[in-house]
DNA sequence: GATGTATATAAAGAATCACTTATATAAGGA
DNA sequence: TCCTTATATAAGTGATTCTTTATATACATC
């Protein structure tokens, strides 16, 4: 599995979503993380675990605590795949609507 | 789980990604998706419901095929929550209150 | 109508996921 | 040292995912 399947599985968990809004505004630990969502503490330090193999999060330890903080340059990634997608797609759109629409066999615009 | 939550799973998939890069050049049908992947057809039918699922491509009917095109507005959802978070993630979250009033997709636990 | 083509659906199994409770580890303070 | 707090790990479970093969459905052509 590679990073970036990492990355998008790991966003598609509204928990996980929520977490790291929640650390938009700073660092926090598990603790502070409890009220995201009704669930118990080790389901909430193993979905810190996802994120973390995601490289969306990086982890320090201060005494008995572990703060999460997000990793900014972790999203570039991704920005870069959708956006790619998006400005192929964008040239093709209405020609292939048109296309379509009178295509009465295999499509394939090539060109 | 939301249309945000399926959207960001269908995208973990490299196969699906594939069949997205694939369609970004133009409709396509099961058959000419054939080669994206050694997998058999009805792999590549559930790929293919999945991204209908996730409103990330639609599906016409020309005789017996069923050619699919990317959904160029759902890309654009994407992107937007992306940005957010990368607007979030770099700080700069003034700006929060009024975007989450256009995608209030996030806080959603359990489902 | 019979046949071939394109696709969907069903059924089944392995792998993964998202939880739970219980317990372990690690640090701080009395 | 003993107790508390913070977090991780283990073990178990039910749900979901991804795949396969086999079969069904829909259409086109002959």
């Amino acid at each position: 599995m590679s990073v970036l399947d990492r990355r998008f599985a790991a966003l598609s968990d509204p928990t996980r979503r929520a977490i790291l809004e929640r650390l938009g505004q700073g660092a926090a630990t598990v603790q502070d993380l409890r009220d995201i969502a009704p669930i118990s503490q080790p389901a909430l330090s193993h979905h810190l675990k996802v994120l973390e193999a995601a490289d969306l999060i990086e982890t320090s330890i201060v005494a008995q605590t572990r703060p999460r903080r997000l990793r900014p340059a972790a999203l570039d990634e991704m920005n870069a795949w959708l956006a790619r997608l998006q400005t192929i797609m964008e040239g093709n759109y209405q020609r292939l609507d048109a296309l379509l629409a009178d295509m009465p066999d295999t499509p394939d615009p090539k060109e």
